[in-house]
DNA sequence: TAACGCGCGATATGATGTAACAAGCGAATG
DNA sequence: CATTCGCTTGTTACATCATATCGCGCGTTA
């Protein structure tokens, strides 16, 4: 098991830079390229740390002073998601910036936090052990898969149960 | 683990019947109404065992005496989820009718044939429990899962393989 | 009967995603 | 240098998926 969710008072700033940094290198050693307009879509998401509709990053970019048209959005998210750069998160149609690099067919788990918006990628050999069990045992290859559990986070839990319980005394 | 693909030649008349039997039971016990429009839903996605999208619902009903508005389909299919008589394919944006029935809070798997688009629903304790393992150890409480696995069942994996060889024989 | 909840019709609108074709632009080729 | 080629981007239009809102009909309840 592994990774968690973001810490609430990380330095972003140089999260977001070392996340950018880190796509150069990889688009670099991959010989493709992250030009300027990927690069700006990989940063509105890398800024965000939660996911973003394809048309919330239009409206992020449409404040820069170089609008991008939604078309344009879409097919760099087509190149980083090909790329492995960003995530898809099919149950909310839409994208997260990918902060770690995943192995190729590693097992991704996202942890969706319903309240507070941040995402935990989350990879367990033991989950990806079971699910290749479990698609085998019907006879089943497997290409892409989807694993998304929304919920609440440890901090958005204890936030709530503090909003239950000063609820509960002002009655 | 348990439940694979629906056999190819299975009695699918029967199968439909045998769902639709099922659900007006369940409606029935728990005093929520399997109204005609909520029952000609379910049986188009019965009738598929293929996910479909709202609009295709609407297609396949249109060819009957009584088309049915997408509005309708869609407040129908609300019911259907909330009742747990269908179940949403985030990865589709398709719809699929339950055929079993699960118990509440079992962990269900879909497998997505990419090729025949046959479903597979796939309950495996393993899976569930490393799930939950995997979720409460960065102190996460899940509500929702989605479980989806997109690939090649058997028989398309088989058949595949035939036409691979079939064209390098032609070469 | 009157009030109410609920299912449904009807229309409009919003959100998400693609198709198709033209134009820019840099690298390779001659 | 001029040409050609492939990839990236701009532009417009369209397709698909989903929700908002208002009002009517109908059975239940008071
Ligand atoms: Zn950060
Ligand atoms: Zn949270
Ligand atoms: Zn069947
Ligand atoms: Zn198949």
């Amino acid at each position: 098991m592994n990774a968690g969710f973001p810490s609430l008072d990380h330095d972003h700033k140089r999260c977001v830079a070392d996340a950018m940094a880190r796509a150069d290198e990889a688009c670099d050693a991959r010989g493709v390229r992250l030009t300027p307009l990927r690069r700006r879509v990989l940063q509105a998401l890398a800024e965000s740390h939660s996911p973003l509709g394809a048309y919330e990053i239009v409206e992020r970019l449409k404040k820069t002073r170089e609008p991008v048209p939604a078309m344009s959005v879409y097919r760099a998210l087509d190149f980083l998601l090909a790329e492995g750069l960003a995530h898809r998160i099919e149950s909310q149609n839409a994208f997260l910036a990918c902060i770690h690099g995943h192995e190729t067919d590693e097992i991704v788990l996202f942890l969706l936090c319903e309240r507070c918006k941040r995402v935990a990628e989350v990879t367990s050999g033991a989950l990806g052990r079971d699910l290749s069990q479990a698609t085998r045992g019907v006879g089943f290859s497997a290409k892409a898969r989807v694993l998304e559990v929304s919920g609440l986070c440890n901090a958005c839990k204890k936030t709530e149960a503090r909003v239950k319980q000063s609820q509960g005394i002002s009655r």
